[in-house]
DNA sequence: GTTCTAACA
DNA sequence: TGTTAGGA
């Protein structure tokens, strides 16, 4: 246990920087022999060490190769001209068009690679509305204070012990509810202090679509944290009962009246069903640890829940009940 | 695991 | 332009 000052970051050798970037090791000694696109100081036995910038701006190149650039192009530009580079490939513009008519997550991003992936694919956005994406933490800090967002979105090519304080003052200052990291590289002990709380720490790379659904859960979850309980009015993914306590009740009653006792059964599995769904909701928001399992878990009882519920609908017909009648019934009783 | 050069596709 | 082989 060393003291983490400067010099850890500086320490970066190869093989992590080959992980950390996803550019092999062969290639990073042919570009820097060739293009000389960064130059990373020399160690022991002449083995290169590469900083923090080092692997941001490597970062920022593979991007743009990714994107179609050739190395000797890009190989020597300037972190700001390669930022403008990245984007004028996107089409430019793209990050502040307003939000749809839903409710949607307000997000705030700052990170080197993921504004420009983002963008890319702002049409999949429906949810979360992105205010704004930053390359520099300074101006994504002035921004986040003005813009008040839900979820702030931070990258980092790797996570060291000075960072994760830096976040928990960018959470603070920001008053977003949640701040979800993606990191590169980091130890297990920092990833793991930043496991539960307000910190959502996910391993690069992660693809758009994944991280709009963590913006979404995340403020799902921060509402639920607040606003005790909200009963039914779970977001989009959770579909809502088809049956009331009440109506599952009568079914139940109706059903002796039949031969078969299936509907009998499929009321006794979805009121069970039931059950656990409020359960794993009630987790998901006790234990922040655990909160995406149980998310899951909630979801994926509310699915089958909301199959077996087609399912009675359509046996209780069959049977001949009356459900509108009985839906009628059962809302006078309720309300 | 790392460096370097040269040749190859 | 990226990959591979060979030697250190």
């Amino acid at each position: 246990m060393t003291t983490e000052t400067e010099q850890d970051a500086l320490n970066f050798k190869i093989g992590a920087v080959a992980r950390i970037t996803g550019i092999p090791a062969d290639t990073l000694r042919m570009w820097e022999r060739r293009y000389t696109v960064v130059s990373p100081r020399r160690g022991q036995g002449s083995s290169r060490l590469y900083s923090r910038e080092d692997i941001t701006r490597l970062t920022l190149i593979k991007q743009l190769v990714d994107r179609g650039s050739a190395i000797s192009t890009v190989a020597n530009l300037s972190r700001e001209q390669l930022l403008e580079q990245l984007d004028l490939m996107q089409g430019g513009s793209g990050y502040e068009q307003a939000g749809r008519n839903d409710v949607s997550c307000r997000v705030m991003i700052c990170g080197d690679a993921l504004p420009l992936k983002m963008s890319g694919e702002a049409n999949d956005y429906a949810g979360i509305e992105i205010l704004g994406a930053y390359a520099s933490m300074a101006e994504f800090e002035m921004q986040a204070a003005a813009q008040q967002p839900d979820v702030i979105v931070l990258e980092y090519p790797a996570l060291m012990p000075e960072t994760v304080s830096e976040i928990r003052t960018q959470l603070r200052r920001s008053g977003a509810k949640k701040a979800i990291v993606i990191y590169g590289f980091a130890t297990r002990e920092i990833v793991r202090s930043l496991h539960g709380g307000n910190t959502i720490p996910l391993r690069a790379p992660v693809d758009p679509l994944q991280l709009r659904q963590q913006c979404r859960q995340a403020l799902f979850q921060s509402q639920q944290q607040h606003d005790s309980h909200d009963e039914d009015e779970f977001s989009d993914d959770i579909p809502v009962r088809l049956f009331n306590a009440d109506e599952l009740a009568q079914l139940a009653q109706a059903s002796t009246a039949v031969e078969c006792e299936c509907p009998h059964h499929l009321v006794d599995i979805i009121q069970r069903l039931g059950s656990f769904e409020a359960y794993s909701a009630e987790c998901e928001n006790r234990s922040p640890e655990d909160a995406a399992l149980h998310a899951y878990l909630h979801g994926a009882t509310a699915r089958v829940r909301a199959t077996m519920e087609k399912a009675l609908e359509r046996v209780v017909r069959a049977e001949g009940v009356d459900l509108e009648q009985l839906r009628g019934k059962a809302v006078t009783v309720k309300n």
